[in-house]
DNA sequence: TTTAATATCCCCCTTTTATGGTATTGATAC
DNA sequence: GTATCAATACCATAAAAGGGGGATATTAAA
C-alpha cells in the first residue's frame, strides 16, 4: 500500500518539483497538491493522507493555522512543515499546533525522502538548526534553589501546590498543624509572597517543586 | 585542528569500540576515555574537549549528574548522550541538565559520526524516537474546555492562578467582591474542587487558562 | 413565550489562612 | 561553649476564603 502524501505549497515551481521528486519513488503516492490552505480541512477528509507537507508562508490561511485546523479532527496524519523560516516563533507555533516535523527548504533536496520515512516510523524529522532551537528551549530551565528553601520546605510547598490544605499536609507528613503553619510562614517569607495562591503560582511557574 | 573528543562509558568493550571507530577518522582526536564519571569535572578542565560522549547508566555518578556538573562551569563543549534508555525521564533529565544530543545505542553504529559533525555545526542530533518524545512534549492539547467554563470564569480562574486575591480580581475586572465569589463558587463546582489551591493546581497542570 | 445560561450583586455563617509572637530540640559551625 | 539553623510546636487575632441561600438583568435558545 503506497504512502499517501498531500502537499500544500504556494510556490508552483517548488510544489511541482516536490511532486516530481516524490513520484520517483513508487512507494509514494501524491493524493493532492494545493497552492493554498483554504481547502486543508476538506482535502484531508477526502484524501486521508498518511503524510502532509505544509508550507508556512502561504496566501490566505497560513500553514500554522492550517495545521491547527487539521488537528481539530485528524490526529493520525503526520505533518511535516516545509519552510524558509527558522526563527523561534514560527517553529514553536507550528510544532505546538501539532506538526510532527520541521524541514527548512534548504534541506529539502537531500532530506525530504528520509524525513518522510522517519516520520512514518514515529520519528520527528527536523533540520539540525531546528532541533537545536527545540533543545535549547529545554536548557533555559534552571531549577536553581534561588530562594534557599530547605528540603522540608520544598516538600511542604510541593504538597501545597497539589492543592492540599494545611490539615492534610500535616496528616501526610505526620507533623502538627501548627508546624505546617510555621513552615508555610517561612516559605512565604523566602518567596516574598503573602498568600497560598501566589506561592502556588510561583512554585509551579518557576518549577520550584 | 582535530576535533577533541572525550568519552565516558562504563562498558569497556563498547568504549574501546567507540575509540576505534572514531580514530578511523583523522579529524577526530580521542583526548580521554573513562569507565566512570567521577573524574568528569577534572577531565573536562584538563582536556578541553569539543565533544563529550556520555553514557547514562554508569556506576557511581550517572551520566545525567555528570552533565550537570560539567555544565556548572563549561557551557561550550557539546555533549551527546549515548544510552539504551528512551523513556521520558532519562531523556528530559539529560537534556535539561545541558546535553546537546541524545543517541540510542542501537543507532550509534550508523549515526555517531554524523551526530558528532551535526552537533559541531550547531545541531542537536537525536535518535528519531527521542526527537519524537521531545516534539510530543510541545503538542499542547488544545484547551479542551471539558469543564465548560464560561469566558468570564476562565478570566477569573486565570487571574486567580496568578495569585490574585478575590479583592484584587474584583478591582481588576471592575466588579464587586461578591460577584467574584459567585464566579469562584461556580468554577469550583465545575472543576470539582473545594479550594483555591486545588483550583490553581488543576488550572495550571491541565492548562485550562 | 418560556427556558436556560450567564453575569451581576447581597446576606449569613463557618472554616481556613495569614501574621505576629514565643519556645524547645538536635545538629552544625565557629 | 555558644551561636545558628532547621524542624518541631503552641497561642491569639485578623483577614480571606468556602458554603449555603436568594435575587435581578440580559441574552440566546427551544
Amino acid at each position: 500500500m503506497p504512502v499517501k502524501i498531500l502537499i500544500f505549497e504556494d510556490n508552483t515551481n517548488l510544489r511541482e518539483g516536490l511532486c516530481q521528486l516524490l513520484m520517483l519513488r513508487e512507494e509514494f503516492q501524491i493524493v493532492g497538491n494545493f497552492g493554498e490552505a483554504r481547502q486543508a480541512r476538506e482535502s484531508v477528509i477526502n484524501c486521508r493522507p498518511d503524510v502532509i507537507l505544509m508550507d508556512i508562508d502561504m496566501p490566505g490561511i497560513n500553514g500554522v493555522e492550517a495545521v491547527r485546523q487539521i488537528r481539530e479532527y485528524d490526529l493520525t496524519s503526520q505533518i511535516i512543515m516545509l519552510t524558509v523560516f527558522d526563527d523561534n516563533n514560527h517553529v514553536f507555533d507550528a510544532l505546538m499546533a501539532g506538526a510532527n516535523g520541521y524541514l527548512l527548504k534548504r534541506n529539502v533536496s537531500d532530506r525530504l525522502v528520509l524525513a518522510i520515512q522517519e516520520v512514518l516510523e514515529g520519528g520527528a524529522p527536523m533540520s539540525p538548526s531546528i532541533a537545536r532551537l527545540v533543545i535549547d528551549q529545554l536548557h533555559v530551565q534552571k531549577p536553581t534553589n534561588q530562594y534557599m528553601l530547605s528540603e522540608r520546605e520544598k516538600e511542604i510547598l510541593r504538597s501545597l501546590s497539589k492543592g492540599n490544605s494545611f490539615k492534610l499536609i500535616a496528616a501526610d507528613l505526620g507533623i502538627s498543624f501548627e508546624t505546617v503553619r510555621t513552615h508555610i510562614k517561612r516559605i512565604y517569607d523566602k518567596l516574598h509572597v503573602h498568600s497560598q495562591g501566589e506561592a502556588i503560582s510561583k512554585a509551579l511557574h518557576e518549577k520550584l517543586v
